[in-house]
DNA sequence: CCTGAAACCTGTCTGC
DNA sequence: TGCAGACAGGTTTCAG
């Protein structure tokens, strides 16, 4: 489901209160409930609520799609992967009786104070990983595409010398992190390139392009707080502003022709064949 | 190095 | 109304 600009916005509510609830940073953790197995990676379930027992949630931040909560001594990795979404809630309802676990909900952090943090996740690809060093998790990732150390050098040499498609490189998190079919689509509708076409063969002028495109992409989609569609409403509004991205038969926002979908990669994906137009013809 | 398919899951929508 | 099939914001693994 989320992406680089629905988890940040996610992050952004953990430390300042949003959508998802009350901020959490810096509340006292007393402990977890493993609801479904599965999607807690590590430790085994029946050493998680000890281990959170009595450690502060210190800060929260975000590594390409990874919800990073710092606590005192461990790292709580969260990844939200198609359906995954984070809640804040009083474990007591405003009659005072315990709140019972919504559907789908799979794992509970307890505060001190009354409050938890729940990971609900319909399909059950999310995971979540409580470490001592989050790095044996995160040191595969690419580059953080919005750092200001991550230029369009860096991207050419990154895609030179690659003959594959430039989308499921664009989507290879050790490539670049965060990217996913929404925002891929969107960036290579804006560089005006085809998701089909060879990374090796873009020109030097057409990487500096997608990396300007790659940054806008994201950074709009920050902007509007992340994009909000099928049943998992999450308060954003990107989802209204698609360029290309689930708009198969509608007028391209430039030149009005209608918007292709083809599979690429078993992801679906939207161009224009106008604007983007084929590698086999060019 | 690259591609494609399958696996992990549940829910929604479309068309017959 | 029912039902089959396609499809969904992700990642890993395996065969070729």
């Amino acid at each position: 489901m989320p992406e680089l600009p629905e988890v940040e916005t996610i992050v952004r509510a953990l430390k300042v209160g949003g959508r998802e609830g009350p901020p959490v940073v810096g509340r006292v953790l007393s402990g977890g409930q493993v609801l479904w197995e599965r999607s807690l990676a590590t430790p085994a379930a029946d050493q998680f609520s000890q281990r959170l027992h009595g450690q502060t949630l210190v800060e929260a931040s975000r590594r390409g799609k990874f919800i990073q909560l710092s606590l005192t001594e461990d790292t709580l990795l969260v990844h939200l992967r198609m359906s995954g979404d984070l809640r804040v809630e009083p474990v007591l309802t405003n009659e005072g009786t315990p709140r019972p676990p919504a559907a789908h909900d799979r794992l509970l952090l307890f505060f001190d104070d009354g409050m938890r943090l729940v990971l609900n996740d319909p399909r059950k690809f999310g995971r979540a990983w409580l470490v001592t060093n989050p790095n044996e998790i995160l040191s595969r990732l690419g580059p953080e595409p919005l750092d200001s150390a991550f230029t369009a050098v860096d991207l050419a040499s990154r895609l030179k010398g690659r003959q594959r498609a430039i989308k499921p490189l664009l989507l290879d998190q050790t490539v670049i992190a965060g990217l996913g079919n929404i925002y891929t689509d969107e960036a290579l509708h804006l560089a005006k390139i085809h998701p089909l076409t060879p990374a090796a063969t873009l020109t030097v002028l057409e990487v500096e392009h997608l990396w300007l495109s790659i940054r806008s992409v994201l950074q709009e989609g920050i902007r509007r707080n992340g994009a909000s569609i099928d049943w998992v409403y999450r308060g954003g509004d990107f989802q209204n502003h698609f360029r290309a991205y689930g708009r198969s038969s509608q007028p391209c926002p430039v030149c009005g022709t209608p918007i292709e979908r083809i599979v690429v990669g078993q992801r679906g994906t939207h161009f224009c064949p106008i604007c983007q137009p084929s590698p086999l013809t060019k």
